[in-house]
DNA sequence: GGGAGATAGTTACAAACGAAACTAGCTGCC
DNA sequence: GGCAGCTAGTTTCGTTTGTAACTATCTCCC
């Protein structure tokens, strides 16, 4: 019992390498700094800033439309939209033709505001990945979109037949 | 004024290329699928599951330790390290020389879970980037540690003299 | 044209979270 | 040796978030 090594000496999982956790931590610090510059300028977080940035990308989109185009739910819209509608950063447009929807447009304080942060924005991003190359951001492009992709394959139920059912 | 283009035709923002949001989707993507599996198998969630990984790691890690490992805040290790505890998966071991902090280790049981859960988890990102060639998974977590680094930069103060103070 | 089921959006409730206050114990300095 | 200040960890409190239920409207089909 001279060496009472109970694992092997190193364990094949370590958080720091671990694609997730990676993943999840670039995003986090990411997604901070953008929040603080969003919060301290202009009082707002990132749920109504995804809003607004769709909002005013579109012109007039429905919440729902906007869900689906920002990855929210469809209580994080309604909740995000109400506090854009209160400040007056956002009107609401009735859809005559369906009265269950309706469309979400810039006011003339909105575009103002969208006007100051989308630039605000893209110098974040800018700067982000100024120190690399074209080939790197290119590079990046495309490994975040593959990546997405299979990550949305992996989660997706599979073919009917697979071991999808709930017992499995 | 005869044609009333109030904004350049396309607007330079789009959400859908603009990457502290495509890396936020990403990791969401990709947690969400992680997170299922923890869930559904073993009835876990994320920051207990950071917190057994990393115990699991170094054998006997303070809570503070796994805070810096886990880049968890204290509250959240506190919280998720008693609902390990609760759970039989780690024990405290108090620190005779400084009554402040405990070591955490895994329980028997907890060693079972992770033996269950790591490779499990190995296994999901594996899946996650056998479609990549070796040179693009490469080029991934270079691209990783470098938007790590530059973002943690941009978060940080900066060199005093420069435009952090609360005025600017 | 009227009811069954689907859909857009809001509200209600409960879980998760973070900031700040708090407790307990350590360290350095007089 | 004792007090001022620091550190590890927990608890409290208010905020944010998601799930589920609900309202209002639409669509399909008889």
């Amino acid at each position: 019992m001279s060496i009472e090594n109970e694992r092997p000496p190193e364990s094949p999982l370590t958080l720091a390498t671990f694609l997730p956790y990676r993943l999840s931590v670039m995003s986090a610090v990411v997604s901070e700094g953008l929040a603080r510059l969003y919060n301290e300028r202009f009082g707002i977080a990132i749920p109504e800033w995804r809003v607004l940035a769709t909002v005013g990308e579109f012109r007039s989109v429905t919440a729902k439309a906007v869900g689906l185009h920002a990855h929210m739910g469809k209580v994080k819209v309604s909740r995000a939209a109400a506090s854009l509608e209160t400040r007056g950063l956002i009107r609401r447009v009735p859809n005559a033709a369906d009265g269950r929807e309706a469309f979400l447009a810039l006011t003339p304080d909105g575009e103002a505001m969208y006007g100051e942060i989308a630039p605000l924005a893209l110098s974040y991003a800018g700067r982000l990945t100024e120190t690399l190359s074209a080939a790197d951001r290119a590079a990046l492009d495309r490994l975040i979109d593959l990546l997405l992709r299979r990550a949305g394959e992996m989660n997706a139920p599979g073919p009917p037949g697979e071991a999808s059912p709930a017992g499995a």
